[in-house]
Order: structure tokens, then sequence, then C-alpha cells
DNA sequence: GACCAGGCACATC
DNA sequence: GATGTGCATGGT
């Protein structure tokens, strides 16, 4: 895949906090959409996490409007980053010193945030080596065989951890390769007939 | 105008 | 524990 697509240079965004907000407002979206959103945020200067969460709800929703769910998105951005000033004061670097589990579980427990947003922030805003796992990763490896259709996000994710030793650079490049993949094979050819993946796996 | 997108929580059985 | 449903905008 990399062979195919070159460096992917992800997460798109400026800075950690801005991965953590898009990480949010990509949950079941386009990034186009989420990109329009972010760009409200930015306008406005509210880009922080001490600004957004001064935000009256209301104007936060209309801000973010662009990238769909808005009303529960406010929700789960509220809670985010609720959890994010009482515990690191908004301090990506404060946050980074936990180790990976930790990090993870305080994550998973926040309202809004499941496996795959915890593991994003994680990986491309905190920069801890867990693999991220999401519906083209899923739909990739259960068309080329390589896991059961019924398969979980825990045991795609095993899937990798268990083979590949624990590389921020690596799991970041892979996933990025697995969505370009997706994007670019998946919807067009149910059959993955063009699929480059065919020349490595079948 | 239908169909879909880098999920998640919650209700119901 | 399994299954179903609501959430919403913008692009193809």
């Amino acid at each position: 895949m990399f062979a195919h697509y070159g460096p992917r240079h992800w997460w798109p965004g400026e800075s950690p906090f801005e991965v953590m907000v898009g990480a949010i407002l990509t949950q079941n979206t386009a990034w186009t959409n989420v990109a329009k959103a972010i760009h409200n945020l930015k306008q406005k200067k509210v880009l922080d996490p001490h600004a957004l969460y001064a935000l009256h709800p209301n104007t936060l929703a209309s801000l973010i409007r662009p990238a769909g769910y808005f009303r529960v998105k406010t929700k789960r951005l509220r809670s985010f980053l609720k959890f994010f000033l009482d515990k690191y004061n908004g301090d990506v670097a404060a946050m980074k010193k936990n180790p990976l589990p930790v990090l993870r579980e305080e994550l998973l427990e926040v309202n809004g945030i499941g496996p795959e947003t915890a593991d994003s922030i994680l990986l491309y805003a905190l920069e801890k080596p867990v693999f991220v796992v999401d519906a083209y990763t899923h739909r990739i490896l259960s068309r080329h065989f390589l896991c059961e259709e019924e398969s979980v996000y825990d045991d795609l994710q095993s899937f990798f951890m268990d083979r590949l030793a624990p590389d921020v650079s690596h799991f970041n490049e892979y996933h990025a390769l697995l969505v370009n993949i997706g994007k670019d094979y998946c919807r067009k050819n149910p059959k993955c007939s063009e699929c480059p993946l065919n020349s490595i796996n079948h």
C-alpha cells in the first residue's frame, strides 16, 4: 500500500488538540464536512480547550453544524472538554505523561468516546502506539478473507497488534493507508478486483 | 432523490 | 447478550 500511495501525512490537523476535536467530529461523517466545522472554529478563534468549553452550547452547535449530528456532537465534545480540562487543564503534554492503558481507560469512560475515537486520539494526538481500527479496516480485511465478517473492534485491533511491533509511525501510516485504499476501491469495487492488495495477499 | 460517510449510546426484548 | 434505532449535514 505504501508503494502504491506513498506517505499519507496523517492526521489532517495542525495541532494535537485539533486532532482530538476532529476525532470526535468525524464519527460516522465524511471528513469534508468535519473540515468545514473546524474551519468555523478557527475562524472564531475558539479552537482551544478553554475557549471551546466557555462557548454557550448553542453557539458551539451552530459552529459545528456542518459536521452533522451537531446536537449529539456538541454534547460529546463538551463531555470530552470537561474531562480534558478537569484532569489535565487542557494540557496535551501533561496528558501524554500517562501510560497508554491508563489513558485509554480514561477516554473510554467519557460519554461519546468509543474505541475508535479513543484510539485515534491516542495515536494521532498523543503519539501512543495503538492500532486504530475503523469501518474500512473491517471491510478490507473481511473482503480479503483475513477476518470473519462478525469480527468486532478488539478482534481486529489484536489482529494487527499481535503481529506488529508497537511503533507510532508505522501504526500511523498503516491506518491512514487502509482508509485511503478503502475510499479508493471498496465502494467502487465490491469484489476488490482492482484493489492493490490483491497483488500482496491472494 | 436515494445512498452514504474514518461511531456511539441507549432502548428494548 | 443480542439486536435495533436515533442522530444530521453535504457530496456522489
